[in-house]
DNA sequence: GTTGGCACTCTCAAGGGGAGAGTGCCAGCG
DNA sequence: CGCTGGCACTCTCCCCTTGAGAGTGCCAAC
């Protein structure tokens, strides 16, 4: 069934002033803030109406309306329209971009503090996990004589950094000879790969091993995401109402564990989504919306942007931002480490 | 004034239980739950006694005794003992230090996270902030002809990596004969003499140019301190009853502003200190107690492992995980980058 | 010096209006 | 037929009061 127009505007107008103010917005309120050229009798007549078709709803009799989550489905959809961020913030955060140290976990967690700190909203980015990692090159820099740094970068855009114990006493030139030698055994492999690499002495047997191990490893790590703008979010008006609701976001976001609240079913379908109240499956976020970038599918599971904030947020910023900061991680991911695995 | 034996083994069960229990102690509580051999009009005496000395408080009459910021700073310095960390404990979290990337940020990061975790309160690391950075070895991995990974080992315990644009086409092999040329040019250096150094090509160039800016960026940016158990401090219920002192400390950690609240007066003395309540300069940790330890002297302004907790937070572990994580970061730093600059 | 008793004080939670805000509805008007 | 002003109604929010409970302070007795 559709809006009249003039019920459309309506509930735009009340969306937006609602997102505003944080407050139920009332029918007198709408008429004198906005100068609409009818009464406020009117205004409440057709709130009424939009209410019985579920886009407002009502905290109690004597309050003004607040948009349902399926009025702010609506916005979304078909009210808000497409924003873009302005060229010079996209030109300054892709500056950051290239400042940063060249590793996705290093790109997530400036996209995530970009995020939260433009949006005033929480902003959690995973980098994407591949199955495994592939060495594209490795580096040994001498500490001492009985210890090593490895330096290695893998395919799925990190950067490794690892101490290496050697059992026996190895000069700086012998360790880059070493690494010089083993690059081309180890280059493009993997750590079951690496594991076959027969070893010439000691000290690379030791070098082969750590490699082998931190490649398992850094699977396992590579999941942690980043996390930014709890201030923002906890400080919004829905959540001084509940303390314990805020203490287990913090919480939360305390033990890295936010990524529960980022249903995976949201990346398998790729392309951003925008998930309002209660399609979330956390009751925690249960007056909250989250929004979605998938990026990066190509090396593994997908990583995301997503900005987590009351169904209150500011959609069109939040969804320009996250399409934004997604599309600069891949295009970072794909320029630095050359492309798809 | 030296207290009685008994009066001071009153104190310190009063301290102890309040610092278990957060409510008020009263005197029928003392008597019965540590069966003392006396009644509790007698307790009362003594907390009375206790209190016109300045050691205890009173919220309000008809409420039990609550230590004071007085009665805490002798509990800390006569009463509470010298504990150490378990050693099943100490070798775990030496084993996670050498597993994670060497370099001091990585490692202050790490202690921030495994003291939250184990004290349920606020960690703040902050590695030592040195004055100039000074080149150990560097380390050029080609992604693509045009394209450069810079690799920097500093003597202040740091790895950079930055990304490296190049203004002629660079085959690796190339790339690496450069580093290895450079290498004798730049090591033992700063950006300044970094600057002096002759470049015999365009891409040489680059790389220096490059090479002087991020030693001279990472100056700066390497006072950022590593923050973590936020959870666990806003969760106490010293900050239940202020949900704008919590916000205040969100929005402070969030914007990893959280150092203001460390005074540098405290590092400059060396060894450990604890500030007690309003001995903290600022009017947030109000109710709070603060454990720092310095470290790393040596590598430029000293960093500190620092505790925040509520006044009523148990001294004794505390002041010995941060003795322990202070001495590891600074053995890290040692053993790894090879003693003082 | 220690103890039991008792009056006193203060907090905390629950209950009870009164003011204020906004709606729902209706009758009248263009 | 839609729009408008008016008015009764409902619900929240805040302030005040009240009573129960907890713990102390003090005193007289041991």
């Amino acid at each position: 069934m559709a809006l009249s127009d003039r019920r459309e505007s309506i509930l735009q107008i009340v969306i937006q002033d609602y997102i505003e103010t944080a407050t139920p917005v009332a029918s007198r309120h709408v008429v004198e803030r906005y100068a609409l050229p009818t009464s406020a009798a009117t205004i409440r007549h057709e709130m009424r109406l939009l209410e019985s078709e579920g886009y407002l709803t009502h905290p109690h009799t004597s309050a003004g309306r607040v948009p349902s989550n399926r009025g702010y489905r609506h916005f979304v959809q078909s009210l808000m329209g497409h924003a873009e961020l302005g060229v010079a913030e996209q030109a300054t955060v892709r500056h950051q971009f290239f400042q940063a140290a060249p590793a996705v976990d290093e790109w997530a967690e400036l996209a995530a503090n970009v995020l939260a700190r433009s949006l005033g909203l929480l902003a959690v980015v995973a980098p994407p996990q591949p199955q495994r990692l592939r060495v594209r090159q490795l580096e040994l820099i001498s500490l001492n004589d009985l210890l090593a740094l490895m330096i290695v970068v893998v395919q799925e855009a990190r950067v490794i950094r690892q101490l290496t114990p050697l059992p026996a006493p190895c000069p700086p030139e012998q360790l880059d000879a070493m690494a010089h030698r083993l690059n081309s055994d180890v280059n493009g492999h993997d750590a079951d790969t690496v594991r076959t690499v027969p070893a010439a002495d000691a000290d690379e047997q030791a070098v082969l091993d750590t490699l082998a191990r931190v490649l398992d490893r850094d699977v396992e790590r590579s999941g942690a995401a980043s996390i930014a703008g709890l201030g923002g979010v906890v400080g919004q008006p829905e959540f001084h109402a509940e303390p314990e609701r805020s203490l287990q976001l913090i919480d939360l976001v305390d033990r890295q564990a936010i990524t529960e609240l980022v249903p995976s079913a949201a990346l398998e379908e790729g392309g951003l989504r925008v998930l309002i109240g209660e399609d979330n499956p956390s009751d925690l976020l249960q007056d909250c919306s989250l929004v979605v970038a998938p990026y990066g599918a190509a090396y593994g599971r997908a990583g995301y942007v997503a900005i987590i904030g009351p169904t209150r947020m500011n959609y069109s910023r939040s969804v320009a931002a996250a399409r934004f900061h997604s599309a600069l991680l891949q295009e970072m991911m794909d320029t630095v480490y050359g492309g798809a695995a």
